[in-house]
DNA sequence: AAGGTTCCTG
DNA sequence: CAGGAACCTT
């Protein structure tokens, strides 16, 4: 219980000026390095990075252009000389923004025609941003406010968006770059900006903050970043190696190519063939390096499913173009290509086989080498690769998706050409270069469920039908996979994800998902602390992948039988052993009764709860097993503090354990708690616009809207039809209360709320025997 | 030092 | 609703 003696009271309200008032805290330190070394990773290790500015096409028009994988990747080799020839010396970053200006000039300021744009260029944005401070904007553009002595100057179509893109991504580069190795840029560029402007208010406000752990935590980041670049920046050369090699396979393929589509060209020429025609106008595009923003738009606003079948059709299409490149009648497409042309098929016949073996080695190079890179080199900044390769195992698995055919079409045609489009922060950071398929794995899930009927019987099905009574099939499947969830999850939301990787866009928005958000959000805390309980690590993980795992990561990935079984509606009869969805709704009953309920009261209350037990996070509870073991009694754990750590210390979980459940039921009541005063405070302002003047006209009934707001929140279904009466004055006098201090203006006070807190602590009544019953749901809503 | 509260953020 | 930080009380 707070002590709510008034002169304690009062001594806390004028000590306690919180300085943390409307202030943005971004200590966090390793969400900003996590950023960085995002950011770095990809322009440093992303010589395809410029590959994404030049690739155009990649899903043609609905004017009905045909489109052709091998046209692209044709144009790829072009795009390539383009990007790198021009400038040998160049930084990777500098040809990057060559390359967008060169696509963006003399047009409309189209922000997203460039691969670095659309989506990509948010992410920067906002990590640029978060890295200082949200608080200040200009220091997020202050660097663009300035003269710059661009190395572009002399370029009069250089939009603003291009220099501020430069200067976001440089500044990102400069902070990453501790290390003088790593000297990505260096012109005059980064003195401009490198001087940043700390605010006072800033300064300010980071003293406030601790620093000690960020401190601690930014060493070992950086020093993991930099050895994380020396290894990535091998591979880049490595990968350049096979890069150029491909280039020249492909301009002889092109070559050849050309040839062949002159040659029927031109005795095809009265057909007024289209194919052709936009062929030729998009290789001359490509040559020109012009912008094609309109087909990257249309990327970027395809749903998940349309970005299928699209990719679908274009394959369909491509392999139709390739085998009747004279774009014949139905009746003669068998044939044609043989009896008219068979110098032409074979020649796509080998050019279809060369392509595949091309990329195959590719993708297989590349594969290899990430595979072959132990996770925990970087646990915490880099997550496992481990996990795309899961999901595509995942994806063959249960879809048959991808063919080695498919997946190298997808690989050329889709992915590549814009690795960060918006699935871009769904995946990790550093498998831009690795996961090409993984947006297409993800979407296909999601495509099947909002497109079509999920699938009978499957684990979607069962999941989506009755996520809260899941089948043992699932999740003893689930169990199988060691990262099947987050698939399984993306119906709703991802729910199971960790909050920075939900799915931006439109497939967010279904009704069942919304529907389910709650719930199944509320589930993340079972579907996590308790598989470290009996599984620690599944077998599946080695104990190196497992402290590679990022705690978020084990927390969301992670999923066992027993957890799903206790997730029935009506569970609480049975002796649980977390917290459930139905623990919560019981404890937001009991807030109609209660407001401050101590520590005591809540463990008799929910005596069902195994209190050794605990459905707290993996990562809380790291940081209660880290509180108690440090020697230096830091709150937070350091990178390394990890699984290992908490299987260490397994035999002390019990009073760990004990300790977070009443905790998390602690932090229940005080969300509970202000949402009751987020509300309250809200209508007695709304009130008093309205032109109320006394408090004798506020009062709450059960039809008001205040009591539905809250009734709402409470009581969503509205099943518990017995709100006490009592609830309704004390929402009452805390409305009142509101009112009087508002109109007395002591909301001026910083702590002016704390006088109402004290009123309405006292108003708590006792709480039915009934919820002490592990059976309360039942009896309480079935009635 | 530990537990609890509030504020802020995602 | 959870996480995190600061602050308060005991």
């Amino acid at each position: 219980m707070p002590d709510h003696d008034s002169t304690a009271l009062l001594s806390r309200q004028t000590k306690r000026r919180r300085v943390d008032i409307g202030v943005k805290r971004t200590v966090g330190t390793a969400s900003a390095f996590f950023a960085k070394a995002r950011a770095t990773f990809f322009s440093a290790m992303n010589p395809q990075g410029s590959e994404q500015d030049v690739e155009y096409s990649v899903v043609q028009h609905a004017d009905g252009e045909k489109s052709n994988v091998l046209r692209k990747l044709l144009k790829r080799a072009n795009s390539y000389e383009d990007a790198m020839m021009p400038f040998p010396g160049a930084t990777i970053i500098s040809q990057l923004l060559k390359n967008n200006m060169n696509k963006n000039g003399g047009t409309e300021p189209s922000f997203q025609a460039s691969g670095l744009s659309s989506t990509g260029s948010e992410v920067h944005q906002e990590d640029v941003c978060s890295n200082s401070s949200r608080d200040s904007p200009q220091e997020c553009i202050s660097p663009f406010g300035r003269p710059t002595m661009s190395q572009f100057d002399m370029d009069r179509l250089c939009d603003e968006h291009l220099r501020a893109k430069r200067a976001r991504v440089e500044n990102i580069i400069r902070g990453m770059s501790h290390s003088p190795s790593v000297a990505l840029r260096g012109n005059e560029n980064e003195r401009e900006i490198a001087p940043q402007s700390v605010s006072p208010r800033e300064s300010y406000r980071e003293n406030k903050r601790k620093q000690k752990l960020p401190q601690q935590q930014q060493q070992s980041f950086q020093q993991l970043v930099s050895a994380r670049k020396e290894q990535k920046r091998e591979e880049r050369r490595q990968l350049k190696q096979q890069l150029e090699d491909m280039q020249k396979q492909l301009r002889q393929l092109q070559e050849k190519f050309y040839q062949i589509y002159d040659s029927t060209d031109s005795e095809n020429d009265e057909d007024g063939n289209l194919s052709e025609d936009s062929m030729r106008s998009e290789i001359m595009d490509a040559r020109a390096g012009d912008s094609v923003g309109r087909s990257d738009n249309e990327m970027s606003e395809l749903d998940p499913g349309q970005f299928i079948d699209r990719a679908r059709a274009l394959i369909r299409e491509q392999e139709i173009a390739e085998n009747k490149p004279k774009r014949e009648g139905p009746k003669e497409k068998e044939q044609g290509p043989n009896s008219f042309h068979p110098e032409g098929k074979h020649l796509a016949e080998t050019l279809k086989q060369e392509l595949n073996t091309a990329m195959s080695q590719v993708v297989d190079t590349v594969v290899k080498v990430f595979s072959s890179k132990p996770a925990r080199q970087l646990p915490q900044v880099f997550p496992p690769l481990q996990i795309p390769q899961a999901r595509f195992a995942v994806n063959g698995e249960n879809h048959n998706f991808h063919t080695t055919n498919q997946r190298l079409q997808c690989f050329g045609d889709v992915i590549i050409p814009n690795p960060l489009d918006s699935f871009g922060n769904v995946q990790m950071p550093n498998s831009t270069d690795q996961t090409e398929a993984l947006p297409l794995v993800v979407r296909k899930n999601s495509s099947d469920q909002s497109a079509s009927a999920p699938p009978p019987g499957g684990h979607h099905a069962s999941l989506h039908q009755s996520p809260l009574s899941a089948t043992t099939g699932f999740t003893t499947s689930s169990f199988r996979h060691p990262f099947p969830l987050p698939l399984m999850a993306y119906p709703f939301q991802n729910p199971l994800g960790a909050p920075s990787a939900s799915f931006p866009g439109k497939d967010r928005a279904s009704p069942e998902s919304l529907d389910l958000t709650r719930e199944t959000t509320s589930l993340r805390t079972k579907m996590s602390a308790h598989h470290m309980n009996h599984h620690p690590c599944s077998p599946a993980h080695p104990p190196s992948t497992a402290e590679g795992l990022s705690l978020s990561l084990i927390k969301s990935e992670c999923g066992d039988l027993q957890d799903m079984s206790e997730i029935s509606p009506y569970s609480g009869s049975a002796m649980q052993e977390g917290l459930s969805p139905n623990h919560l709704k019981k404890a937001k009953l009991m807030f109609f009764y209660t407001r401050y309920p101590s520590s005591n009261m809540l463990k008799t209350y929910f005596s069902d709860v195994k209190h050794h037990s605990s459905r707290r996070s993996p990562k809380c509870f790291a940081n209660c097993l880290y509180r108690d073991h440090s020697p230096t009694n830091e709150m937070l754990p350091p990178p390394w503090w990890n699984m290992t750590a908490i299987r260490g210390h397994q035999h002390h979980t019990t009073v760990d354990f004990n300790r977070c459940i009443t905790s998390q039921l602690i932090k229940w009541f005080s969300n509970f708690r202000e949402f009751y005063y987020i509300q309250m405070e809200k209508y007695a302002r709304q009130a008093i616009n309205d032109g109320v003047t006394s408090t004798e006209e506020l009062s709450i009934t059960r039809d008001c809207e205040l009591y539905r707001a809250l009734n709402m929140h409470y009581n969503k279904a509205n099943d518990f039809e017995q709100v006490p009466e009592r609830f309704l004055e004390v929402a009452q006098i805390t409305l009142r209360e509101f009112f009087n201090a508002i109109i007395a203006g002591k909301d001026v006070d910083p702590s002016w709320k704390k006088a109402i807190y004290k009123v309405i602590c006292k108003l708590d009544s006792e709480v039915p025997e009934i919820f002490k019953s592990p059976n309360c749901l039942q009896e309480l809503l079935h009635e």
